[in-house]
DNA sequence: ACCTGAACACCGTTCAAGT
DNA sequence: ACCTGAACACCGTTCAAGT
């Protein structure tokens, strides 16, 4: 019941992908359409190619704002660690958290829809939230926990995990007696194994 | 410029589906439609919905049908390759090239799209090509190259590495300088250390 | 500069009707 | 049993027009 003023947003961009974001969340992919967005809004169905260039610039957006949020848990996670072997777990931990809980917005980052269209780069966002992993791996390296590779390899390689672990979870792929937050604790120290020095 | 005759068709519903995984290869999951697919088949838009509950459910089928021929591959891939430490890894860069070589098959297998809407069972077919990597495990268990944990649990661990590594490559996250069958053979020796005796 | 309203082309799905 | 044809409700997008 919001009430009907002359329109004057502040910043109608990121309303937009604040909106679309919750929809994606509670309601689903399928269900995020410009016009129910606009008129969440108050606004009309058209306005948003007033900011983007259409609804996958928009998706592409909720991506980004995902890889922050992302990034944000991942450096949190890691700061919060204790030095020693096992201090890069909750790293993953929080990593497949974030999936779990936010299951359409991390199709979104990861799903293709995204730059399946146009030469878009993949977004400087997930970089960022990749930086803060590589980081983690130089710093366990210089403590003497993880071999002498090449940091950005041993973090793609790092990344594939938790991702594969993520993505098996949202599938429904887990046997009923596997929980999600198990096999990332299974998956951590088998991990630690294959990269330590 | 078909012929069009009295329509007879040995099998419709798996005309369907395979008329389905070729739009999808050569044109993406967004150029599937059912008048498409209906057109191309020469007949009318609304036959499918006398095979198939919706456009879901023959998305369901696409989908099983991808599994068939990855668990054949990982079957292949498998049984071709030489006793030793390193048996599994072909199976690994196996299941990376499929899922390079259909990126928008491989999508539908795991994006999501299948069951988010019905309650309908991730398909036996995933567990088939499943059981192919659990058997793989047992042998090099048996062999004392793999150490004696669960099997389930270790070709989870085994399958998230390598679908996590396939879906960075399909996400475009690799940098340039990364290619796919670098990256999985990278994985394959980690993880082979990660899951050792 | 920013937003609207009508219109366009397209889609999945339903349903009565045909053979 | 299997397929058709018209109709329905919905969608993303375009574009001339308003302020």
């Amino acid at each position: 019941v919001a009430i009907k003023q002359p329109y004057h947003h502040g910043d109608l961009p990121r309303a937009m992908v604040q909106e679309a974001v919750r929809t994606i969340q509670t309601e689903g992919l399928a269900a995020l359409t410009l016009r129910g967005v606009g008129a969440r809004l108050g606004v009309s169905r058209t306005a948003l190619y007033r900011h983007f260039a259409d609804k996958q610039a928009l998706l592409g957006a909720v991506a980004a704002e995902g890889f922050r949020t992302l990034r944000d848990d991942l450096r949190a996670a890691w700061q919060a660690s204790a030095p020693g072997p096992d201090r890069m777990d909750p790293m993953g931990v929080a990593y497949v958290r974030f999936a779990v809980t936010h299951p359409s917005h991390y199709r979104v980052m990861f799903g293709g829809a995204v730059h399946a269209g146009a030469g878009e780069t993949p977004g400087d966002e997930s970089t960022d939230a990749f930086a803060v992993l590589v980081e983690a791996i130089v710093a366990q390296q210089q403590a003497g926990f993880v071999r002498r590779d090449d940091p950005q390899q041993l973090a793609l390689y790092v990344w594939a995990v938790v991702h594969g672990v993520a993505m098996l979870a949202l599938d429904g792929m887990l046997p009923d007696a596997v929980r999600s937050d198990w096999l990332i604790a299974f998956a951590n120290e088998r991990l630690r194994t294959g990269i330590a020095e």
